[in-house]
DNA sequence: TAAATTGGCGCC
DNA sequence: AAAGGGCGCCAATTTA
């Protein structure tokens, strides 16, 4: 079974592993070899992982299937190897394999292939060459080649965070839950607190009312002459009533408790660490995932637990205002690259040219522009936005224009959008094969784009694309800075443990700290600059070093 | 009875 | 001041 082929020099392939018995085999035979193409990096990667052994690049054959065909505006067709062989050859293709559900703790999961369709080799190097062809048949050639090397990046880093794991103190955890939500009782378990706040509760409305029932709750306060339309924080917030209070701190502990308690620990945490399993490219806008433990959804208190290793520190790396930068980087909005051209506040610094140094309404207008707000101040604010910012927010304008006209969108590197569900049917003729929104501001300085004739679908659809273009490229962004960062840690024994969209967290020797926050700031501007070329915009981090992930910032 | 959906909320 | 984008996870509820 052929699962990788070691690229010599000349770019063709070294050998078939099954002369070395196996990857792991092949890659330690090849010590030289700088970059390998194999099927899929997470079933490869964690043997070799396993054997000790690293490598430098790769190249992930079914990650660079799934980007191509959305790309081609295929998504949704079969992206294994094997589908993309048959596709080639005009064979029936076979379905993806259902994706593995999550198995907690379960360190046999790592060694389990995310493909079962496992490709001969010289199969695999035919769909490597017609790959390559498929690049350079793209809008930016020379941007989908990165892309693919970046999210190929991705895949090694992942299963490197993935064989290191957070290193995390279940004994820590367990005092934080206890001071929380007290001891344990009964046959459910459910803690004392919780019991309590719920008593609380029922003694506020003069009834019995469980706090975990949306529906008991907005009819308690109908009894009681109050009318919600749900049972949402915000919107109870706003209620003046006695069963407030321990209502909303019930929903934070009960949450705590569900998600991030006793059995969460004995789940996920084993040997001191947190070991979630990162899908890189998870989601459609190239954000990664975790499949299981909630890895990207840590709640802040339970952060105390993470704790580095005696002698040890984690840099904690936080990008700022990651997403306005990237926006300021693709629309290249002059005022914009110059407010963002600086690694100071770039909310004060849009502030003191636009909104007469009003920190949260610049802050709010611009993500209102990202998000697609439809109401409120944000709207009045808008304005002012694309008076002082016309490219900046044409780009987020003709991405959700486009959306709105069942066009796809891409990521700047060209990561593409879902096709809008029927699309296919309202395009005619090129069914299945929407034609490209080109993004490029000069389309779109007319006037204002006005949605109202839009149903609600297409405006939902509008909102969705114009987030996309930001959010993915900023996820583009974010993978050159971690392949950076990899690069520049290569030689230390510094390892990377956690990301979640702009944060990363290296745990390192307490004296290689301050090299790896150098390393770090260095990742974010060299990214920046792969990524889109010469660019005023700057791409800081706030970095903070500490033993404990609670005291970061 | 199991699978899918919903409401809510944690993170970005 | 309002409730826009992306996720995962849990429990309860509805649907198949």
């Amino acid at each position: 079974m052929s699962l990788a082929v070691p690229v010599g020099e000349d770019g063709g392939p070294v050998g078939a592993v099954e002369r070395f018995g196996g990857v792991a085999e092949a890659v330690l035979a090849h010590p030289g070899v700088e970059r390998w193409v194999w099927q899929s990096t997470a079933t490869s990667y964690p043997r070799v992982l396993a054997a000790g052994a690293r490598v430098e690049r790769c190249y992930d054959v079914e990650a660079a299937e799934l980007l191509l065909l959305g790309h081609e505006g295929r998504l949704g067709e079969p992206r294994s190897a094997a589908a993309a062989w048959a596709r080639l050859h005009r064979r029936p293709v076979p379905p993806d394999p259902p994706p593995r559900a999550a198995e907690p703790g379960s360190q046999d999961s790592l060694f389990e292939p995310a493909s079962a369709l496992p490709l001969p080799l010289d199969a695999l190097l035919e769909v490597y060459a017609d790959q390559l062809r498929r690049h350079d048949a793209t809008a930016h050639p020379g941007r989908m080649r990165l892309l693919t090397a970046a999210e190929s990046a991705g895949m090694l880093v992942a299963a490197e965070m993935n064989a290191a794991g957070l290193p995390w103190r279940a004994d820590v955890h367990k005092d934080v839950l206890r001071e929380l939500l007290g001891e344990r009782y009964g046959g459910s378990g459910e803690p004392r607190r919780l019991a309590e706040l719920a008593d609380e509760v029922s003694a506020a409305f003069g009834h019995r009312v469980r706090p975990d029932l949306p529906a008991e709750v907005v009819k308690a306060f109908a009894r009681a002459g109050i009318r919600i339309k749900s049972t949402r924080k915000w919107e109870l917030e706003e209620v003046d009533h006695p069963a407030v209070r321990p209502l909303l701190q019930y929903k934070t502990l009960y949450r705590i408790w569900t998600a991030h308690g006793w059995s969460w620990l004995q789940d996920w945490v084993h040997d001191g660490r947190f070991r979630p399993e990162y899908t890189p490219g998870g989601t459609v806008t190239g954000r990664w995932t975790t499949n299981g433990g909630g890895a990207l959804q840590i709640p802040k208190v339970i952060r105390r637990a993470v704790v580095a290793d005696p002698g040890w520190r984690l840099v904690v790396a936080d990008a700022d205002q990651m997403e306005p930068r990237v926006l300021a980087a693709i629309s290249r909005d002059r005022g914009l690259m110059d407010v963002a051209g600086s690694e100071d506040d770039l909310y004060t610094r849009l502030s003191d040219r636009a909104f007469s140094g009003d920190r949260e309404h610049a802050k709010l207008a611009l993500l209102g522009a990202v998000y697609g707000q439809t109401s409120g101040d944000g709207l009045k604010n808008l304005a002012a936005l694309r008076r002082r910012f016309p490219l900046a927010v044409a780009y987020v304008d003709d991405a959700a224009k486009a959306g709105e006209e069942g066009r796809l969108v891409r990521t700047w590197l060209g990561r593409t959008s879902p096709p809008a569900v029927g699309a296919a049917d309202d395009d005619g003729g090129e069914a299945g094969m929407p034609q490209e929104a080109e993004s490029t501001p000069a389309a779109a300085t007319d006037g204002e784009f006005t949605p109202g004739y839009a149903s609600t679908d297409a405006r939902a659809r509008g909102r969705f694309t114009r987030n996309f273009v930001v959010q993915g490229s900023a996820a583009d962004w974010a993978l050159l800075m971690l392949a950076a960062l990899r690069r520049a840690t290569a030689g230390m024994r510094a390892e990377l443990v956690f990301f979640q969209h702009d944060e990363v967290i290296v745990h390192c020797p307490e004296e290689e700290a301050e090299a790896v926050a150098a390393a770090v700031r260095d990742a974010g501007d060299l990214a920046g600059r792969i990524a889109f070329g010469e660019t005023p915009v700057r791409f800081p981090f706030t970095v903070a070093v500490v033993e404990c992930y609670a005291d970061a910032k």
